[in-house]
DNA sequence: TCTTTTTGATTACGCGTGTAATCATAGATT
DNA sequence: AATCTATGATTACACGCGTAATCAAAAAGA
């Protein structure tokens, strides 16, 4: 039996894209996660459709029928997905650590004082709360 | 003609491993490559020379040849690959932008009083570079 | 010089993915 | 009822990747 993680790590890019439409708004038919997906991007109904079902193979989704039309509700929350390919990342790059990649990204790219004001911000609220 | 960019995208996870041996010392012999590989992963060393090269194709390597050896030499540079690498992720799943990924990171997982301290460091070393 | 060994180049192959067409089945239309 | 149509299921196919074996050429040793 596939791990929330294992079925995570096995989706593709492709196949995110349509995980995002039902983490927007679900359930949706697959009628509905196409036309979200044709106005957004582009793709091909045909090609939409296999990305689903490979998403219900994966346990990535599940559907419910309703009046006879299948109603495709995502298995795998939003969170999880991100901090899994977060993780990941942080590990593949930066020693699963997120100050090396700060430090990193604001030697390569200048930071605006809005986005180092955001920052501050941030860690001002993690001290407080780390306080209690 | 493939630019910088392009190029790496083009790199796998497997070739990756190739190219870090490089970005730690350079120039190596086939040999050398395998060797350290072997040492810290493993691998098998007609794999690596396929790796190599793959590499060599996609232009993310070069060779030169002293006393009848190959040395090869990466034309990637580490900068410019984790630079494109993390843009490439926060393109993906955070609007391109760093508050939100820590955001989401400390929210998900708690942060240690150490890691919020150098977070902190971090920060104040920004608005004081910012400042002049 | 002939043979063995090294090492770079070529070829192989199954699997996942992106992309899509075809098939089949259940309602809808005539 | 017979046909059309929508939609889920099945099948297709090229390409990249991980993994590796085989080939070939050159160097080294006998």
């Amino acid at each position: 039996m596939a791990s929330m993680k294992e079925i995570i790590a096995s989706i593709s890019d492709a196949e995110v894209e349509v995980l995002r439409q039902l983490w927007e708004e679900a359930p949706l038919s697959a009628q509905g996660i196409i036309e979200r997906m044709e106005k957004s991007g582009n793709a091909h109904p045909k090609t939409i459709k296999t990305l689903i079902n490979r998403l219900l193979n994966k346990g990535a989704l599940r559907y419910k029928e309703e009046n006879r039309k299948y109603l495709y509700i995502p298995v795998v929350r939003k969170a999880d997905f991100y901090r899994l390919k977060t993780e990941s990342f942080l590990n593949k790059f930066f020693d699963g650590e997120l100050s090396p990649l700060v430090s990193f990204f604001s030697s390569q790219k200048k930071l605006s004082d809005k986005q180092i004001e955001e920052l501050r911000q941030l860690v001002d609220k993690l001290e407080a709360d780390n306080d209690d």
